[in-house]
This record gives C-alpha cells, structure tokens and sequence, in this order.
DNA sequence: TTGAAAGCGCTAACAT
DNA sequence: ATGTTAGCGCTTTCAA
C-alpha cells in the first residue's frame, strides 16, 4: 500500500488535489468535511520532502558538535533540542570527534538537507566552515568560531575572563608554581583560557617554566598523561588548572592514581563544571557557565536567521562564567 | 545566485541533464572531463531533497531517545553516529524527556523523513511505536520495548540478570534490610530491573516491608528523595540499590547531604555504571554493561533492515552485564 | 471557490 | 552513448 498521496485524499473526497493542499493550509473549502473524513480514512499525511522540493526549505537544521559525549555538548544540544519544541523544526546531530577532517565530510552531508547549522566547529583554522559562506546557508555557531568567521552569528562564553578567574585565585590562595593544562591552540576556547590564564599570571609577575604550561587535546587522555608528567617534574607544581571538563577528569585521575593528596598536596581548578563535583573526592572547585541556555540561544538566533535572513547585523552573544569554590584548592604547603 | 542545479552543469558542459546525472552515478560517458569541469566550476552539488523525492529513500534514521544528558543515551548515541561513518545515513535525533506526548509528536515529524527509526521508547504501554508498524518503516527499539512489538528487533540488556547480581552480592554481604530504588515499572528496564532484584531477594528468603521498595522516575530528583525516605526510616536499610546512572546520583548526593558514611553505615550500589565511578567518594560498585556498543549494534540491525527489508525473522540482541565492585559496599554493621 | 497545469531537481524508461 | 520524456508528491499561479 505504502503512504496515500494527496491525490489519493483527493480522489476519494471528489475533489482536486489542489483543493486538498489549500484546505491543509487552512483555506475556506466547501467540501471540508469530505476532505478530513478521506485524511483520516488513508491516515494520510503529507510527504515533508516533497515538501521541501517545492518549499525550498526542510525545517531541519544540523547540530555539528565535536564530541556529544561531552557532558558539556550534550547539555547544549538538549538545550538545542528544547528550544525547537514549539517549532516544525528537527535536528540533525553529527559528531566530528574533533576532527577537522570528519567535519567536512559531515557539513558536506548536510548541505542541502538543512536549512541551518549550528557549528561548534573542530579547530579554527579549518576553511570549510567559510566556504559555507557562499551557500548563505545561516550559521550559527557555536562556542567556538573560526578565523574569518566575522558575519556569522555565535553564541560564545568569555573564555579569557574565566581563565583569569581561575588563575587569580590560585595566585590569591599564594601559589607560583603552577601548572596549566590548555586545550588545542587552534580553538577558540583553547587558545581564549589559555590567553587569560597566561595573562593573569603575568599581570602578577608570575612566569612559569615551560615545562609547566602543557597542552592537550581537550580529551581525558591527553591531560592524564600531562598531570602525569606535571607531578614528575622535580620541582612539581603545587597547583593545576585543567582548560575543560574532560581533561579535569583526567587530572583527577592521575592526582588518584599517584595517591596525591587534594588539596594538601596539590591544589587543582577545572574549567567547566563536573557534574557530579561536589560528590567527588575531594569536591572539584571549577569555573563554571551557562550550557542548556548556550543551546537555547543558539537555536533561537539560527531560528531568526533563518526566518528573516540576512538584514540584521551578526549578532555575537558572549556569556559569563562564574566561580564555584568547592575544595580542591587551598594555600599551598611551604 | 542560489545553488546551480543539474540543468545548470548539463548546460554549461553541453549535453543532457540526463548524461551529467549518469556520469554522476558513475557510468561511462563521453563528456566525462566536460562534465567534471563544470560541476567544479559551479561548486554544483546534487540536491538531496529531490533525490530523496525520486528514489524514495532519505538516507536518514531517527534516533528517538528519552534523555541526551544522561550519560547512557550520550553514549549510544555516539555508538550510532560513529556506526554511520562508513555509511551515507544521517542522524536525525530526538529527545522526549522520558515524555509519552513527545515521544508521539517526535515520531510524526520524523514520519516521511527517515528511512529507519532507532527507539528508545518513554514508556512500555504506548502504543503509537506499534502504529508506526502500518506504516512499514524499519524501527530498532533501543533498551527499551514496547508491549506487542514482537516483530520488531531490538537491542536490549539483561536486565533481570543484573539486577539479581546486584541482589546476590549485596546478600552475600550479608545485608537483610535492603532499599530498592526502581524506575518506572512501564518501562523495559524499569520493570526488568525491578523484577530481577526482587527475585532474587526471593530467593534468598527476603521479605521487604513495602516502605523499603521505591519506585523513581529514572532521573536524579525522584531518587534523592526516596533515598531521603528510606533514610529516614524507624529502621532504615543497610544497603541501598538504584536502578539507573542518574538515579545513582541522586541517591549519593542525600547520602551525601545527610553526612551518612558509605560503605560504613549504608552500602550503595548502582545500576549502570558512572563515568567518574571511581573517582567518587565513596568509589561507588555498579552494574556496568556495554553502552556505545549499544549503539552500534543498533545501527547495523537497522541498515540491515532497510537495506534488506523484511525477509529475515526479527532479530533480539540482549547484552549481558557485569559487577565492578569499587568500594562503596561493605557487611552491614551488626 | 475551484481545477488544470506547470514546476521544484533529479532519475529511469524509452527511443535514438 | 545520449537525449527526450515522464514522474516522484506537493504547491501555486492562472483561468474559469
């Protein structure tokens, strides 16, 4: 049997399939009744890709996240999610696993299919995400942006403000020998808490080795094995500071594995909250921001993008980030 | 401008629409190097919509989850993103916030515009997933079915057996007053869990009083109030099981806010297992079970599916589960 | 108010 | 090997 067509409707209301159509769009029709009796008899519904054919549009628009395993990135696209309830709107999600490559193949995918993209886009240095530039496909994107990206709307949190954050309290807790743990240069939050880290442990006359400043790829491994190489340093530091959530874990892990003592012997921040920080051994203070909300608003400037294109300037909207004291940090030993 | 279609390229290389799609679909053609140039020159890239309108097929699954947070459903959803790759499928996904009336108005926006559905049903006794069986459509229920959806493959866990280990080990630890978290009694693993734990008291001669015996919602709140409840019991239990990651959580955090010493005054054990389980204060023992190959055991019966059609008699994986026993379980104090 | 006809972009017969 | 034609299901002129 497969799905009725409108012309099925059609025929068995006596009608013309254009008649139909308009009655769906909710035109005066003289034979309503017979229409919606014949709708329901073949539990009819109209096919959205012929839709979308005539339309032009899908009401779809893509998710390209790095990594939905990321509490952080599931929290956004639930957020994402939420706020096309009250819309037509469906989401496609795709994962890039951090990979430059990957989101090309994936934006490649979704071209054509989407009417808009949400992008928390792999590195910043990648091209094709401007490429789409020609394609006036309305982007978003979304806590990270690449270069060149000036004429697109993002949703981004002050990453060197947060960074500062975290480095200034352990600067005030009298820590000098600190360790950081940065992301990927080549993203924007990467490179943006580095900064800020950097810049305020400058500001307090603080300059550290090199071998204290590390850099992983914002994944639990990288920064296990950096914590690791921290701690066996001669003169380890007496604090870390981790650039996101998963790399915090692996931080965490690595203090657990080597029987560190936290905070007595070394003091730990994270960037992101943990979920479950405060239930964790010890409780894991860290910079914490808005995720659900950096979802919500970038599904809404995607929605006004889409719905009333390009007269309005790009919009960037940039969120704080705040200080959740909890108790992996105090003064250090002397 | 707008994107260049295939009467565009066909023109520009001098021959047929016709010729330009054959060449596209990779038949020998005369033109081929003409063809190729143009379609490079135009940045022409096939229009999917209307491919999807002739061919009938999307080259998109649905993946309808009750919950993207929750760190479970994060993961399978990774294990079906990463078993597309190889593939040409995309993922629409959905959230239903463990919500009947979503789970119906996700599916018929996802009618006519998926190929496949993957389902983690919001409750067992619904029954517009079974409507969904007129329609034809390919559909995988995900840890979770619905009642009549013989016919159906799915990939499930062994619910019952798990729970029973979890019984069995607490048992053995010689505990006697046992508090049971449940989740929804109208869902497969709510219903699986809850049964296979009592069983297993049964077995072992126990008999709860029925204040013991909680039934939650799955999610983090409900527990840490039935824990509040059991804890404040005349005589409260020795051990405490819940029956799911989120739930887990929220059992620890009253456990947590009441100062109660795990394992030495209450044992904790969880379904499911957490992320940062070992980094927990207590490090909590769980039932763990494989999740992102979940996921990807999922998304092979579906492709098999669509690509096969109904030939082959419905398939039921179920994975088994295992104890990792951490340290948040000990012999009650007498 | 309604029907006929054209067309969205692509592909598959059919004819050459 | 290639072009012509028709049609996927729907919407939207244009006439009537």
């Amino acid at each position: 049997m497969g799905q009725a067509t409108i012309t099925d409707v059609a025929r068995r209301a006596g009608v013309s399939a254009a008649t139909v159509s308009r009655h769906l769009r909710g035109q005066r029709v003289l034979e309503a009744v017979a229409i919606t009796r014949a709708v329901d008899e073949l539990a009819y519904v109209p096919n959205p890709v012929a839709r979308s054919l005539k339309s032009g549009s899908t009401f779809a628009v893509g998710v390209v996240v790095p990594d939905v395993t990321n509490p952080f990135f599931a929290a956004v696209v639930k957020g994402i999610e939420s706020a096309t309830h009250d819309s037509r709107y469906s989401v496609f999600l795709c994962n890039t696993d951090e990979s430059a490559e990957r989101e090309r193949l994936v934006l490649a995918q979704l071209m054509g299919r989407v009417d808009g993209l949400i992008l928390a886009p792999a590195t910043e240095t990648a091209e094709h995400p401007t490429d789409l530039r020609r394609s006036g496909l309305p982007i978003v994107f979304l806590d990270r942006e690449v270069h060149s990206a000036e004429g697109f709307d993002s949703v981004l949190i002050d990453n060197e403000g947060g960074a500062r954050q975290a480095a200034e309290y352990l600067i005030g807790l009298g820590h000098r020998r600190i360790g950081v743990i940065s992301g990927p240069l080549n993203t924007t939050p990467g490179r943006g808490r580095h900064t800020g880290f950097m810049q305020a442990l400058a500001a307090a006359d603080l300059e550290l080795p090199p071998e204290y400043v590390q850099i992983g790829d914002f994944r639990e491994d990288s920064a296990r094995q950096a914590a690791f190489r921290l701690l066996a340093l001669p003169e380890p530091p007496t604090a870390i500071f981790a650039a996101n959530n998963l790399m915090s874990i692996g931080v965490m892990r690595a203090l657990h594995a080597m029987d560190i003592r936290v905070p007595g012997q070394v003091s730990f921040i994270g960037f992101d909250d943990l979920h479950l920080g405060e239930l964790l051994n010890p409780p894991v203070t860290v910079i914490d921001r808005p995720t659900v909300e950096q979802g919500v608003l970038a599904m809404r400037l995607l929605r006004n993008r889409i719905e009333h294109g390009s007269p309005q300037p790009p919009r960037q909207i940039v969120l704080d980030t705040h200080l959740i004291i909890r108790g992996s940090c105090a003064a250090p030993v002397p």
